[in-house]
DNA sequence: GTCTATAACCAGATAGAC
DNA sequence: GTCTATCTGGTTATAGAC
């Protein structure tokens, strides 16, 4: 009992600061967020935070690590379960509203901070384009699991995939101007319909049927 | 010719802060833009800009004025011209296009600068709300037109305008990941073909029909 | 690992000659 | 309206005791 916290004093401070520097540049953006101001709102000085991080960017590279390892960490799989399409994109789109709704901060970190990419660091600039890419792949794959693709149809995939994000980063924008916007997924679901019946993919799964279209099987 | 200089160059001279600020503040946020680095971009002192605009956040609302009289008065009429829906829809996406693929300064303007809200000042906010309101507001008029709404609709108009822009937002973000991301207006017009549908909305122009407004259900 | 103290610098903003 | 020179305060980052 008096080594266990001895141990973890380090860690815990390292959190405490990550939790504030995230809470501020999510809230701030990069550049106006000081070290001093998440010195203040962690308790710490700020050589214990040069001390963990090195220098801003590399607070910001935590940050941002630590953000999307969250956010992945609570994503569903991608395998997204129901008996049709419709019910796997119900599930779908309430996990990524879901998903929007208890990870605002990460979201913001995202938008805000791609911003920076003028002048960030190399380091920076790849913890970005991370966090990104795995945000990416999993709608990509999830679209493909809830509309059957297996994998036949990646353009598909990618488009449907490509358009809710762009959805969802536009009402990300949309909410700091109307704090309370909501990612309306209403809307979201009958353009990803019309969407995906639009390139041929069968959204209605035939009962006992198989799959028209060239030579594929049966979704399901 | 030797007065009409002089009278000019004090609003040369604005211009020109104006350009670099613009350039620089759109670029890396306005947290990340000195007055000084302004000062270098334009080649007038500190002084002068001072002068002109009195503070960072002055400099920062005629900025953003200037952008928006500027994407407004370049934007078409929101009597979108057209024989049918459909021709409309494309004129309609066609303007938002070139809107977005000319103004993208104005866009990230309006991107980066809207995250400063937290700690802007109450001219600059309302300049920023402002700007998009006038977005808003032309986008829901078009909307109207090109689904020959009459204001008859008022939530599905604002539902389709709302969805359209949100569109045009996230593709601004996805910009900054993938510079040449453009505004994929393709998968934009099926999804708001299949909204107005989806809302009761005739989509097809009846030749010679009237419009059957209460109770609706073309479909087609 | 945490603290106090401080170096070196750059930010926003101003004074006053011209 | 434009310039040079400068003030004040906050910024990133480090030194060194504990």
């Amino acid at each position: 009992m008096t080594q266990a916290p001895a141990q973890d004093r380090g860690t815990r401070s390292r959190d405490a600061i990550l939790d504030s520097a995230g809470e501020l540049m999510s809230r701030r953006g990069y550049a106006a967020t000081s070290i001093s101001m998440i010195s203040t709102a962690c308790g710490l000085p700020v050589s214990s935070i040069y001390w963990h991080f090195g220098s801003k960017d590399g607070i910001y590279v935590a940050v941002l690590e630590r953000a999307r390892t969250a956010l992945l960490a609570a994503l569903p799989p991608a395998e997204v379960p129901g008996g049709c399409v419709e019910e796997r994109l119900d599930t779908f789109l309430g996990e990524v509203e879901e998903a929007f709704r208890r990870h605002p901060r990460g979201v913001k970190l995202l938008l805000g901070l791609g911003m920076v990419q003028q002048d960030a660091s190399a380091a920076a600039v790849a913890e970005v384009r991370r966090y990104r890419d795995a945000l990416v792949a999993w709608a990509r794959d999830s679209v493909s699991s809830v509309f059957a693709l297996e994998g036949r149809c990646p353009e598909v995939a990618d488009e449907l995939a490509r358009f809710t994000l762009r959805t969802a980063s536009g009402t990300a924008v949309a909410r700091w101007f109307e704090p309370d916007a909501a990612l309306e997924t209403g809307p979201l679901r009958v353009a990803l319909l019309a969407l995906a019946a639009h390139h041929g993919v069968p959204v209605r799964d035939a009962p006992g049927g198989g799959v028209r279209s060239p030579g594929l099987t049966p979704g399901e």
